[in-house]
RNA sequence: GGGCCUGUAGCUCAGUCGGUUAGAGCACUGUGCUGAUAACGCAGGGGUCACUGGUUCGAGUCCAGUCAGGCCCA
């Protein structure tokens, strides 16, 4: 006996019984043991950051990881699961820094970093149980038991021996930079942490004048949307070829002044006021060189020469005036210009972003708040031309929304460029899904490459192990606690090397033996993730052996927000560190809409829960749409709704597939016998050949990384067993006899399940786990403990039959063209008819319909099927060239080929075409013989017929109900009201009955003409016309013209 | 401003090497069928294949440009 299964299914509920046996059993843990001695599948796991609740974009990547490891698992493979997790950084510090409620590093320095650094470890775990919950619910089988953490003494020891080599290979320098800078968290961000918080936002766009010097009444006008950074003012740039003029701007009260912009953006300067402006000289930019200007504040005495126009070649003429503002200390541009003309930087904002001393008005204030000041006094000294805002860009701290600062600032970089080539050259040997992201995203990333700003001036990170003579200034970079030890002097063993322990640690300079002190950055947190590929293995203090094994990365799977953090991490570490890429095989995931199309983000408050969805639809159901909802890459929109209806097309119809077969098997205490041949119907051919076709083609797609067609391809074909196997295949299994047939359609249907089961397990782990659970072990002691434990199917190639799979299309189309004729005449499916006469356009298809008249008989309830013979039946033809074939052939003459096939006698041309025979067409004087397939027949039916028709193809119905006929449809009916009131009488499908009836004349009659095929059908052991005994449930039909009574045999 | 991606029915998506009548599911309406089904069959309404131009005998498909959206970078 199989486990009895209702059609009526709780999906949440089978999963969590899924869940229980995993559990009980250890099934995760077995999948690494039994595949142990296979040959090994690489995977690296994302460390995400625990300081948050995991949300449906979490269950994305989750999926996507598990679905080809489950794959590969049942392919034989030996898979190290080692889940991780991202410990460091500012999104944990900022975290608590809002428990503790500072607003800036002071405050963390008061409280002391040691306790600062102790509450972050902590909270790091603080969500770890939503995460490992969510996880095991959603099926991911990662170890998180063993899981790799950032922060470990043992992953810190192996960062820092990558970081000693990179340094010993002249890698890693100490630069000044202007970098982007959060004044807020006191740090400079590296560009993908840039990149995470471009925002839409509205600054001022002032237009200010700087008179010249050596000429009265003239003025520069230079546009900026930061006035902040007027004050560190130190030159102009013009470009050198760009035309500048020169213009007589008349003023209030009849005065007027001079201004000097470039010609291209003249009237988009003075707009309205254009016809009032007289244009007095045209020079080239390079005229303007070395003109001196009038400094807006002198706050800050410039220590060299200042305040004179330079040349650039980045000044634009998109927008401003052409003439661009320079402030070295606030630009890498202007910064480039301080270098190349010895300009002074003048920095007027302080690492905490406010305004320094020297600059008296506004000192202390916040450097962007003090721009409405300085527009003001500018307007009070009248040197503002204008003032507005502008809505534009710019990027603000991904953590904290603080504007970012372009600031002049020293730091550690990664000499990246330095491997540039390298970086290139590895890319080609990865796969890429979606693969424009190879060339495109990331490979331009990587064509442009700069330098990895590598340092962090915070407190939670892992420590740059760079120490510096006080005396001497050596630096040195420490690659061990061993060495640290050596050097230090003493056993430093037990040391946690956060910070500000690892401070405390001085060592003596090999150089002059004086007193080194660490360096005060920490570095990027993602060179910690990105360093996994060895850190996780605390390499190369332990595990040299494994690594060799676990490096590169067969697979990874994240969002595509990765490529530029976590994928280019991985690549840049391995590329410097190996010389080989990280991974071979990276899927990069869309993201995640919510209803209305927005980005699902903590920080946007859209995310919706996975456990809504979970807990409504399954977790099952909410993979399956992930996987099916569209190419990985693109990003989908997420509902419940959408998730919903995964449910009532997917699982559902194989649950009750799945109940159907179970019951039956049930009821006939079939078992399945291996090793025997069954002896199939046609019907069974036809399923085995799709079945096994969708494994070759699912197979295929698991090994391209695909999970779409991994998937997609299974829904259709359970649609097809259900709508069409099963539907054709019913009476197989209701009739009473257990011969070779029933038994053929038994082990179709139970290969098929079986089948299904194990190919949709990577994909839909529970399902595929009950239906392995009850089909399969219930009956075989001898098989895999679970579903995730057995092998893979294997294709039988024998089994496919495309020719077949196609005749069965072309069925299914007739079919549905018999149903549409049928629905046209107003005749239910119950009333048998006479005949169905088909059309089929094409010489090569005829036979399908005597091949399959069974098929097509029952399912139209039809007493016989035939082609149409052509010849004296009361349709037309028409003949219709085929652009594919003939355009192919013609090219160019293909128009006149098809007018002269067209101009033919299309009664005469049909009856050859259909007889296989070609036909001869006359152009330009030359003969073409016309091919069969390449000319589709139709034909029309003249009015009277009863048909329906699509293309070539065509049905027509008899529509003659004789007196026969339509005693059997009677017959049908009644057996059908029987039915009904089995159901309504609460019986069992096996149950036999003792039936009485009292209907009208005709029915009767019909009834006892078709008395034996009725008591068959109802299971009936006694059939009497008469009033039911007292004791019989009674019941009416026929709107109360029958009457029936039912007692249980 | 640059790079990449996307634009097909109300919604979610297919659409092969370019082939002349562009499909599916959901939703809606009608109708039929049902002792597996939360179903299913059939029919109907619903499309400027974002737009413009080009290549071609033929363009949803290829090319160029434009527009809109998304992501990434300036």
């Amino acid at each position: 006996m199989f486990r009895p299964v209702s059609p009526q299914v709780n999906l949440p509920k089978v999963e969590e019984q899924a869940l229980a046996l995993w559990r009980k059993h250890d099934i995760f843990r077995k999948t690494e043991e039994t595949r142990r001695g296979g040959p090994e599948f690489v995977f690296y796991e994302g460390p995400p950051t625990a300081n948050g609740k995991p949300g449906v974009h979490h269950v994305l990547a989750r999926a996507f990881k598990d679905i080809f490891l489950r794959y590969r698992v049942m392919r034989g493979y030996h898979i190290i699961r080692r889940g991780g997790w991202d410990t460091h950084g500012l999104p944990v510090e900022i975290e608590v820094e809002k428990k503790l409620g500072f607003t800036s590093k002071r405050q963390i320095e008061a409280f002391g970093v040691a306790e600062f650094n102790k509450l972050c470890r902590q909270s790091v775990f603080e969500y770890i149980q939503d995460w490992e919950n969510l996880t095991e619910r959603i099926a991911y089988w990662v170890d998180l038991e063993n899981a790799y953490v950032t922060y470990h003494n043992e992953y810190i020891e192996s960062v820092w021996w990558i970081l000693k080599r990179f340094w010993e290979d002249g890698l890693i320098y100490r630069g000044h930079k202007v970098v982007t800078y959060c004044p807020r968290c006191g740090t400079p961000l590296a560009d993908h942490e840039v990149a995470q918080g471009y925002r839409e936002t509205e600054d001022p766009s002032v237009y200010v004048r700087l008179p010249l010097k050596d000429e009265p009444d003239t003025a520069l006008l230079v546009w900026t949307t930061t006035p902040w950074t007027l004050p560190a003012n130190v030159a102009v740039a013009a470009h050198p070829d760009v035309t500048y003029v020169k213009v007589r701007h008349p003023l209030p009260e009849g005065e007027h002044e001079y201004l000097i912009v470039a010609q291209p953006l003249l009237e988009q300067v003075f707009r309205d006021e254009a016809d009032k402006i007289e244009v007095v000289a045209e020079f080239p930019g390079k005229a303007l060189k070395g003109k001196r200007y009038q400094p807006l504040f002198t706050f800050v005495p410039p220590e060299k020469p200042a305040h004179f126009v330079v040349l650039a070649d980045f000044v634009t003429t998109e927008d401003g005036t052409g003439l661009v503002h320079m402030a070295p200390a606030f630009g890498a541009d202007d910064m480039e210009m301080a270098r190349k003309y010895d300009l002074p930087i003048i920095n007027t904002v302080k690492p905490d972003g406010t305004i320094v001393e020297a600059v008296r008005p506004w000192a202390g204030m916040f450097f962007k708040d003090a721009d409405p000041l300085i527009i003001e006094d500018l307007q009070k000294r009248g040197l503002m031309f204008r003032a507005e805002t502008y809505t534009h860009t710019y990027p603000f701290c991904w953590r904290c929304g603080t504007p970012l600062l372009y600031y002049a600032r020293p730091t550690w970089y990664i000499r990246t460029t330095a491997k540039k080539d390298r970086l290139v050259a590895l890319n080609e040997q990865i796969n890429w899904v979606p693969a424009h992201i190879k060339h495109g995203r990331f490979g331009n990333w990587l064509e442009n490459n700069i330098d990895w700003a590598l340092g962090r001036e915070r407190y939670w990170g892992t420590p740059l192990p760079v120490w510096q003579c006080q005396e001497c200034g050596h630096q040195h970079a420490v690659g061990s606690v061993a060495e640290l030890s050596e050097m230090a002097g003493r056993d430093l063993g037990g040391l946690d090397l956060h910070r500000p322990y690892v401070d405390e640690v001085t060592l003596t300079c090999p150089q002059c033996g004086g007193t080194m002190k660490r360096v005060p950055e920490l570095i990027d947190v993602w060179f910690d993730s990105g360093a996994m590929q060895v850190a996780q293995w605390h390499y190369p203090f332990e595990n040299q052996e494994i690594l060799k094994t676990q490096h590169p990365a067969d697979y990874v799977c994240e969002a595509v927000d990765q490529t530029r953090g976590w994928f280019y991490s991985l690549h840049a570490i391995s590329t410097l560190l190996f010389d080989k890429p990280a991974f071979k095989n990276v899927v990069c995931l869309g993201l995640i809409l919510d209803e209305n199309g927005y980005k699902m983000s903590k920080s946007r408050g859209n995310i919706v829960d996975p456990w809504d969805v979970i807990n409504t639809h399954g977790a099952d159901a909410l993979r399956w749409y992930l996987f099916t909802a569209g190419p990985p890459g693109e990003s989908k929109r997420f509902s419940l709704n959408l998730v919903g209806e995964t449910v009532r097309r997917f699982s559902l119809t194989l649950w009750n597939v799945y109940a159907f077969f179970v019951t039956y098997a049930n009821l006939d205490g079939w078992r399945p016998r291996p090793g025997e041949q069954p002896a199939y119907s046609e019907l069974d051919r036809w399923l085995r050949s799709e079945l096994h076709a969708l494994v070759r083609d699912v197979t295929a797609a698991y090994e391209a990384y695909d999970a779409l067609n991994a998937t997609r391809p299974v829904e259709r074909f359970v649609e097809r067993l259900s709508n069409w196997y099963l539907r054709r295949s019913r009476r197989r299994f209701w009739k009473s006899e257990a011969d070779e047939d029933k038994h053929a359609a038994y082990s179709t249907l139970y290969e098929a399940l079986v089948t299904v089961a194990k190919l949709i397990a990577p994909a839909m782990p529970f399902m595929a786990e009950e239906l392995y659970q009850n089909l399969v072990r219930s009956v075989d002691e001898g098989a895999a403990e679970s579903v995730h434990l057995a092998d893979w199917p294997t294709v039988d190639e024998a089994a496919i039959d495309e020719k077949l799979n196609q005749e069965m299309s072309l069925v299914l189309k007739l079919v549905s063209l018999g149903h549409a004729a049928r629905n046209k005449a107003g005749i239910k499916v119950r009333q048998p008819l006479r005949e169905a006469a088909f059309a089929v356009g094409r010489a090569g298809e005829q036979d399908v319909v005597p091949r399959h008249a069974d098929l097509l008989t029952e399912e139209l309830n039809v007493k016989q099927v035939r082609v149409l013979s052509g010849q004296g039946e009361a349709v037309s033809y028409s003949l219709k060239p085929l652009p594919k074939q003939l355009g192919q052939k013609y090219k160019g003459l293909f128009p006149k080929v098809r007018q002269a096939i067209l101009a033919l006698d299309a009664e005469e041309a049909a009856a050859k075409l259909l007889a296989g025979q070609p036909i001869q067409v006359e152009v330009e004087g030359q003969t073409y013989a016309i091919l069969p397939d390449e000319v589709e027949v139709r034909m029309e039916a003249h009015s009277g017929l009863t048909v329906a028709s699509e293309g070539a193809y065509l049905a027509a119905l008899d529509t003659e109900i004789t007196p026969e006929l339509r005693q059997e449809g009677l017959a049908r009916d009644f057996v059908r009201w029987v039915q009904d009131a089995r159901k309504k009488a609460g019986l069992e499908l096996s149950d036999r009955i003792r039936l009485f009836y009292q209907a009208p004349e005709e029915v009767a009659a019909a009834v006892e003409a078709f008395r034996e095929y009725v008591m068959a059908e109802v299971l009936a052991v006694e059939m009497t016309a008469g009033a039911p005994p007292e004791d019989a449930f009674v019941t009416e039909a026929s709107g109360g013209k029958v009457t029936l009574g039912l007692l249980k045999a």
